[in-house]
DNA sequence: AGGCTAATGACAGCCGCTGACAGTTGACAA
DNA sequence: TTGTCAACTGTCAGCGGCTGTCATTAGCCT
């Protein structure tokens, strides 16, 4: 029961376990397609029978996405990690591109980060994946949404500016990545790029007259 | 061939079959829910055989935001209709409120309103459902997008600015969407005053220090 | 009326996913 | 060390969504 002590055998193999699942699956995905690799094949492959795949994960598009949410808790970690007084919206843009700088070594430990940057195309390429992708996103959004209100020391169900905020940004963040995957550049570094560009644009798109500018 | 000549026999019984499907569908989904009703319910409820209905259906999903996919449509057309010398927010906007003015005979020629309305609640507490209708929510708002910039005269490849403007009201619409259907006044009107409130709130929700306003 | 074609039904089968039960293996104390 | 318990796993059976195939039915057109 005790979190501090290091975990026994039977935990780090599960941990082992879960992990090579995780990679046997992304690399089937990204080879093959999602549509046509069978969960069979990703517990043939780790040697493990499909009823254990099961038992690890909710369903096929959950092992899909192990890596991005690996990731999208490591923005959220980054966030909280912001000092209380930036302004919400900066502090978003802040904590997005601190996520990214380490973002290698968070990935790296469970898959290859050329492994998860190819994955970004095969879920923006597979309706069925986008789907539950972007349900996930904005279980997050709901969450960023909590802390920035706690941030600021507000009510996120009687004042309204949190969850619009992180809409505002989650909308521009989804936009950068669907044109990202579907661009040549495909380096964190052309992400980063197109975020904060397209995040300056902002201002620009909500001004009433756009010829004027 | 000829699109103007009155539908035959073949084309109305289609039409009807489609309808009495999409009908009996949100009727059971709407009272014993979304993943306890069967295709083979659905098919049952109107006679037809199970393989019907996926000719009809992409899949039980398809079905179940068939009235959505009207309303959205909709209000699509309703965008289109406003004067091109309007401000693109503006004109999405007043979009909105055009379209749920006439939502009622668009959505009434193939299930009854209140079904209509009750199948939001199912959509949003149905996790598989809602991340269907997100999708279908970001590949309206790249036709949107398209759309304004046409208005514009831009490049929608170029300038960012349709495709992060309509990412920011689609955003917004969707928190509403979503905090509308979790409240209890359940009518057309709250929804349509929750979107403008927080519609204002964007200007607000930008501002770089919440606490002097 | 009769031929053509679109729409349907019936059947078989794949795959994702779950419940149930039995076997195996790590954890922990005697 | 050993025995007990709990956790993990494999096997099997079965349901439901979905698709291909083929024979049958029913609207369309001359």
């Amino acid at each position: 029961m005790n979190t501090v002590t290091a975990p026994g055998l039977r935990e780090r193999k599960k941990q082992r376990t879960r992990d090579a699942l995780v990679r046997a699956a992304l690399e089937l995905f990204t080879t093959q397609g999602y549509e046509q690799t069978t969960v069979d094949e990703i517990a043939a492959a780790v040697d493990v029978s499909q009823r254990t795949f099961f038992r690890y994960f909710a369903g096929k598009e959950d092992a899909a996405l192990a890596a991005q949410r690996l990731a999208v808790d490591h923005f959220v970690a980054a966030l909280s990690a912001r000092p209380a007084q930036e302004a919400p919206l900066e502090a978003l843009r802040r904590a997005v591109q601190d996520g990214w700088d380490t973002l290698h070594e968070v990935v790296e430990s469970v898959v290859p980060i050329e492994l998860y940057l190819r994955m970004y195309r095969v879920i923006e390429s597979t309706p069925v994946l986008l789907a539950a992708y972007l349900r996930s996103a904005t279980e997050t959004e709901e969450q960023i949404a909590r802390l920035i209100a706690e941030r600021e020391g507000l009510d996120v169900d009687t004042d309204p500016r949190p969850r619009v905020a992180v809409a505002v940004f989650g909308g521009v963040i989804r936009v950068t990545e669907r044109l990202w995957s579907a661009g040549d550049d495909f380096s964190v570094e052309a992400l980063r790029a197109l975020t904060s560009a397209y995040l300056d644009q902002v201002g620009p798109a909500l001004a009433a007259e756009w010829r004027t500018a």
